[in-house]
DNA sequence: TAGTAACATGAAAGCACTTTCATAGCAATA
DNA sequence: TATTGCTATGAAAGTGCTTTCATGTTACTA
């Protein structure tokens, strides 16, 4: 009670090394459970509390690395996201997140970020970063590493949408499908990556080359959500032109094609197939055909990238991309 | 360019020795004009601001809540934790997640983060915590909110787990179905709760009381993931005593009921039907019947509870549990 | 049953400053 | 001129904490 009690007064107290002591409060799974509560007793009794200025001084990093994503549901988001999670939980790192909900709050953090010094490194998840942005990165020595996102100067993570497209494409024409459609989400906020319309891109292009038409009234383009995808699928069907297979932008609506299908009557892959993008969880347990690009491994990949440029700050840029592989399930 | 400046950096610009920089930051009486001058100016080109004042200025503006969980990939809780995050991000609160991997990981932040005074509230999400626990967080003066936990002098929403079982087996009755099984996970970590068993008590308790029977042979608790919950399935659609209706313990496993139906070439839910918990995003796509617990809301909840704590550390404590309820869709 | 890996731990070397203390320089006194 | 009194200054010793590295102890192969 008379002066602060220090992590000496702890540590003599509890028999043992300020170092254990220290390391309760740091990474608290590296000491043994019975040391912990000596130290914990003691610092209850002297009712000690760490003085933040003095840790502030020791640290040189502070161990903590953000995560910048945009505040969306979609489930190849959130897998990632947990993947990159999962990756840091057997690094000592703390996970910051920072989920970005419009144009103002990223542009925001992208600027804050750098100069308030509270990370030491950054991964950023699909959000388009500008040029002066990365200017910051650089002059403030932030490590980032970026994903599904592209910059000669930082390292990345990057998927070849168009690629993606047309291996789709190639896929469905090499199984004999005859009539193509399109779904994928449109209208996305600005301040979100486009990531559809490029594997719109590439899969149309794909098609016309093998002498494919894929007609307009084949294609839907709507707002995200399964309800819409199955509205959108709907209304394809009930043209004229009826296709026989889809090329969803992700799983998720690829789902909405299966929902759609289910409420049509019509059966999957034979009345009507559809092959997915992303390879989530969800495809996997609803037998969907994909395209798989790495979900799972590309968090722990970030994250190593990460680590490297926050060891050795001139560590080379590197832009890894994965390789796009079909996962052939049941939807065709 | 430079990273961060310190009292070194400036010190040799401007030709004098640290201590006079230092002095100069604090008493500048002391220091002759001319010295001075030449530091400021010094100072002002390098941009220095000591790092101790830097650190102490970033707390200001934002506060740290922390989220302790499970670290586990099962939908329910990433949906969890996703619905805290989408809460947070429109406030100024970072959010630093702790995922736990052991017991010994788990009493380790529990002992840790009151004292080390990290974080200005923390979010526990389906761990048990000790007593000996919550009285460090009312003596360090942490406020803490728990889901699907209890404790008496805590905040928290509760999951009442024993009344969703019931919940189920009364509407499986209603349906009209006569013979009953049930899938879980089963022997989970120590450190983790137990929700699956609660389920199943209810379950089997509404179900004896209505005079239905659940044979031994009907259930299955086996390790997490998919296909021990398929394997976990056909192994019990090989008895004899075929049910006509699983209740699964979450919807992941009910994805499973449906899988091996699937794979056995029955019919959901003519054949088999199912009713899972939680209606994660993927019971919506995969059309599951099943028992919803407001998981997407109780982020926010769990969010306002906690900023209510933290504005005012004597706002009294408070137990929310939402109504569980049946969401009807095909499978059941 | 040796032989190695894995862990818990403490000594000691930082970290970015602050403080103490000794001193060099210099004008004012005797 | 010799002595004193002051001030501005730097070397070096803290400050409370973190982190690296080496070591003793178990625990787990083979």
């Amino acid at each position: 009670m008379a002066k602060k009690a220090t992590i000496y007064d702890v540590a003599s107290l509890a028999g043992v090394s300020i170092t254990t002591v220290s390391r309760v409060l740091n990474s608290p799974g590296q000491v043994a459970d019975t040391s912990r509560k000596k130290i914990v007793a003691a610092m209850q009794e002297l009712n000690f509390v760490p003085k933040a200025e003095a840790s502030a001084r020791a640290r040189k990093d502070f161990k903590r690395i953000g995560i910048l994503s945009p505040f969306s549901t979609a489930p190849s988001f959130v897998q990632r996201i947990r993947s990159i999670a999962g990756a840091l939980s057997i690094t000592d790192y703390e996970l910051i997140t920072y989920s970005v909900a419009s144009e103002d709050q990223l542009s925001g953090y992208l600027s804050m970020l750098p100069v308030s010094n509270r990370i030491d490194g950054l991964i950023i998840l699909a959000l388009p970063v500008k040029e002066e942005e990365i200017r910051l990165f650089k002059e403030y020595d932030l490590p980032v590493v970026m994903i599904e996102i592209s910059h000669p100067s930082v390292s990345s993570i990057e998927i070849d949408n168009i690629a993606g497209g047309r291996l789709a494409a190639e896929y469905l024409i090499s199984k004999g499908y005859k009539s193509f459609g399109f779904i994928g989400e449109g209208g996305q906020p600005a301040y979100s990556l486009h990531a559809t319309e490029e594997r719109f891109n590439g899969y149309k292009e794909a098609l016309s080359e093998n002498g494919f038409n894929l007609p307009d009234s084949s294609v839907s383009f709507h707002k995200y959500g399964m309800n819409f995808s199955v509205d959108g699928v709907k209304n394809i069907l009930s043209k004229s032109v009826k296709p026989d297979v889809f090329f969803a932008a992700s799983d998720l609506q690829a789902v909405g094609v299966i929902k759609a299908a289910r409420e049509l009557e019509l059966k999957v892959p034979e009345d009507v197939a559809v092959i997915g993008f992303d390879d989530i969880d969800l495809a996997d347990y609803m037998g969907i055909t994909t395209i798989n690009q790495s979900l799972d491994q590309s968090g722990q990949t970030a994250v190593e990238l990460l680590v490297a440029h926050m060891k050795d700050h001139d560590t080379a840029v590197k832009h890894i991309s994965y390789q796009l592989k079909i996962i052939e399930r049941y939807s065709a």
